[in-house]
RNA sequence: GGAGAGAUGGCCGAGUUGGUCGAAGGCGCUCGACUCGAAAUCGAGUAGGCGGCUAAUCCCCGUCUCGUGAGUUCGAAUCUCACUCUCUCCGCCA
């Protein structure tokens, strides 16, 4: 959520940067909706102020024995008109609200222009593209090869776009989740959490799911209650309301969890395999930090999911967003690519993210710098740390050999079980 | 799911015959005194949102907030209703 003062103050600047996001023309509502509420509270706190002192009043002249008859009547006339107009600023407080919670956040000055990904940049790549002396097949292929991934009774027991990973498949998801969360808490500093995986309408609102990507999120029916498209709504909510103290920051969170995505308008988009899910697993990264250090952290927050990748040997490449492909809250997003010969191409497999203050605005999430300071929002940071599934595609694509067979990447094997490579035997 | 109890400031905890209650007291924290320094002790201060004023995120003023929302009243932390959550007991259950 963007600050109403800033808007107020910046009208220009603001519209000239939300523009960059391809946002046009709603400031002049909300400016003109801003005036007005301004200038209704100012005459309802006058009537206010009259009625605290006139009750008090009341109170005296009833103790002195006399009759506060008149006043309380006077009172209560000016009760009703103090009634009208907070109904009335009720109404245009909603619609501000509505407004200032579907603006999205405004792109950092570093974040090039664009209208979509073609303005995205890259920033660097790391490793050398897998070369076979073979036709390398597609992770699905290799999967259902092997029998590890099982595409047709996942459909059965649950309908398009879920897998069922089985024997080894299953083992080396678990090991892909245990090794990320070990590296990450053991090596960069995060401390795991484990949370919910169903969450209520404010965690959506405080890091900006809702009010507008409803259609995106798969909600329990008759109740209050989604389920987590990432642990980064946990997470980020974790401290939601509060006020925490300086000596906090910078808090490092991981977590792993299942995500949940309808993904309405991806249809048609990665049909097959396991890139595009309904259901697939994720270690994220979740930083809040104080806002004087939230760009340092990015690079760091950026570095450490592109040390999983690294450890893994998959080669990858780290792309800036341009302004028309970030996401909502997002400042500044890198997005890490991993090479995946089916596509011949990079893919995304994680996006991490400066949210600045945005999240913190919307789940009122504050710190006190002193214990004299008034309260400052914090920034809020997530980052895939990375994706699991898009991870065990990845590994299956490039670690594929020509007999169908995948070797286990050093790092993963002594989560395996002492399996080294998965073969067609292998049960 | 059934029965009961409760939700107050960073924390604990008073306040429920409605009237200087944004709220006693304690803890914590900040500043000061004492001390070579510290502890102990003493003194002072210490919620947040919104708005006005302003160069100002300093003051000052107003208003709102005692789980959330609505209501009664001249006036509500205190009364009424609904909801949410927590705790205890029972039932069910991984």
């Amino acid at each position: 959520m963007l600050d109403a003062k800033l808007i107020r103050a910046n009208l220009a600047e603001v519209e000239a940067a939300l523009s960059k996001r391809n946002v046009t023309g709603v400031l002049d509502k909300f400016i003109s909706l801003d005036e007005s509420r301004r200038e209704i509270l100012v005459e309802v706190e006058e009537l206010k102020k009259f009625r605290n002192a006139s009750s008090q009043e009341v109170g005296k002249l009833k103790k002195a024995g006399e009759d506060p008859t008149l006043l309380m009547e006077k009172v209560r006339e000016i009760g009703q008109e103090i009634k009208e107009l907070d109904d009335k600023l009720k109404l245009i407080e909603a619609s501000l609200e509505e407004i200032l919670l579907t603006l999205p956040n405004l792109p950092h000055s570093s974040v090039p222009i664009g209208e979509d990904e073609k303005s995205n940049k890259e920033i660097r790549k790391w490793g050398n593209i897998t070369d076979f002396d073979f036709e390398p097949l597609a992770h699905w292929d290799i999967g259902t090869n092997l029998d590890i991934l099982d595409f047709e009774r996942a459909a059965e027991l649950s309908g398009a776009r879920f897998t069922v990973y089985k024997y080894a498949g299953a083992r080396l998801e678990r090991a892909v989740i245990n090794f990320y969360l070990d590296v990450h808490t053991e090596k960069h500093g995060y401390k795991e959490i484990l949370p919910p995986f169903m969450v209520n309408g404010d965690c959506m609102i405080g890091t900006g799911q809702l009010p507008k990507f409803a259609e995106d999120m798969f909600k329990l029916e008759g109740r209050d209650m989604y389920l987590i498209p990432t642990a980064e709504v946990p997470l980020t909510n974790l401290y939601r309301g509060e006020i925490l103290d300086q000596a906090d920051l910078p808090m490092y969170l991981t977590a792993y969890t299942p995500c949940f995505r309808a993904e309405a308008g991806s249809h048609g988009r990665d049909t097959r395999g396991i890139i595009r899910q309904h259901q697939f697993n994720k270690v994220e990264l979740v930083k809040l930090t104080e806002p004087e250090t939230s760009y340092e952290e990015l690079e760091k927050l950026t570095s450490d999911a592109e040390r999983v990748l690294q450890l893994l040997n998959l080669p990858y490449r780290v792309v800036l967003l341009s302004s028309g492909d970030m996401g909502f809250s997002a400042a500044k997003t890198y997005d890490l690519e991993v090479w995946m010969p089916s596509y011949n191409d990079y893919k995304e497999i994680s996006s991490c993210s400066n949210c600045e203050d945005f999240q913190a605005r919307r789940a009122n999430i504050r710190y006190r710098p002193t214990p004299k300071d008034r309260p400052r929002y914090v920034h809020t940071l997530n980052g895939s740390g990375v994706a699991i599934g898009r991870t065990v595609a990845a590994i299956l694509e490039n670690y594929q050999q020509a007999d169908g067979s995948v070797i286990i990447p050093e790092v993963l094997r002594p989560y395996m079980g002492g399996i080294e490579i998965i073969k067609k035997t292998n049960k």
